[in-house]
DNA sequence: CAAACATTCTAACAATCGTTAGAATAAAAT
DNA sequence: ATTTTATTCTAACGATTGTTAGAATGTTTG
């Protein structure tokens, strides 16, 4: 008679699995695509140790599947709808939770200076790239692009943009992007490029949401 | 330079609030409709003091809100998009979890036996309203159905079924209702009404999916 | 088959969480 | 004013979770 209960108490693994940092850091970038439990780790700022443990917690809760490849545990989502259900964690947190807001705007509180805070929508940048009017700037790591990325864009991870100045277009309008909204590579590159006098403004969510909306990936 | 990771803390603060059955319970009653604190006790079968706490939990997570009415603390959802935020969980588990499916099959072990377990999705109900052909039957408890209800519906909480025969379509198909995909009150509806030679079907929602979905509630 | 490497498991400990019973608060009814 | 009713707060305790360091496992490479 209890087993209403029981269903309820496993729903709720899903959940607690969503109710750790550490473990969203793990799943945002698990969002951009697989990767071994290394690159988890470090990305995710964990000992090797912590993160395989908070991976077991997410492969229980059925967020994420791992295969082994050659001597590495590859591990990726279950599903897209993850990612779905982070961004919509993320906007109810976003219209409820003060603290939220704080937060956000002390993240980026350098953009509010210079204008840098200017962003596109999703629907701005489809329409901008339909007309060709838009260039897009992919500034996540060379892995992170290479396990996919939005049609056409070129990628110049963050800390090698001075070094690649010359690959960018100066007669046509710059939209970089990055993780997602909470991710600030995208920033960095609207701050230090606004400085250099190109036009670029920042895509205000990332791959992952791109991909979750069902638009194409290359 | 720790902020990224405060606002994946407070973000988490969200799936927190959604890691602990109790907790699951009460947002499901509440996305029925507002209630005062007893309710939400007796409703999801915790002692007062203890589903305070929750509730306050709840509250600190931005996923409910209270206000006081005489001496009652009246609680609410904060936000429609709390019930998507739990379907979409519930979609995830159930793909996802095997122990969810073993969970589901068993809540609901009775109808396997005599096909009761046919149901009428949310589409199939939409336009079998349009076309007149279902009379729709509410089982929940009368202060849910007061609080909202679908269009047309008529409210027979379960306890009451025998006594209010009277008042059922011969000619036309019923469809029952009641909180959700895993309330138990439909599928006893309808077992006990298909006993008694009536044509009837479980809609595999609920109220507040419906409602979610942005369909007229009355 | 031994060594190197990537990951998981184990045990331990601190930190957090859930529950209970009872005290405190706040509004309404007498 | 006092009592009643509804809820929250407090303190305590046990249960669960997160982290670490190091041992164990499984795979590839020499």
């Amino acid at each position: 008679m209890t087993t209403r209960q029981d269903l309820l108490d496993t729903l709720a693994q899903v959940g607690k699995a969503l109710g750790h940092g550490h473990r969203l850091a793990l799943l945002e970038r698990l969002a951009q695509g697989e990767a071994p439990v290394e690159t988890l780790a470090t990305t995710a700022d964990l000992t090797v140790g912590n993160a395989s443990a908070h991976l077991q917690h997410l492969r229980r809760a059925g967020l994420v599947t791992a295969s082994r490849s050659g001597k590495q545990m590859i591990y990726r989502l279950t599903d897209q709808r993850v990612v779905t259900l982070l961004s919509l964690m993320r906007e109810v947190a976003e219209t409820n939770l003060a603290e939220m807001e704080r937060l956000v705007s002390r993240l980026f509180a350098d953009d509010n200076a210079d204008g840098a805070l200017e962003t596109v929508s999703m629907d701005e940048l489809v329409s901008g790239l339909k007309r060709g009017s838009v260039a897009l700037l992919d500034v996540r790591p060379e892995d992170e692009f290479r396990a996919g990325h939005l049609p056409e864009a070129m990628n110049i991870p963050l800390d090698q943009l001075e070094t690649m100045l010359a690959e960018l277009p100066r007669d046509r309008e710059i939209v970089a992007y990055c993780r997602g909204p909470y991710c600030v590579l995208s920033h960095e590159a609207v701050r230090k490029l606004r400085a250099l006098g190109y036009q670029v403004r920042r895509f205000d969510e990332g791959f992952p949401e791109w991909k979750a909306a069902g638009l194409p990936v290359q």
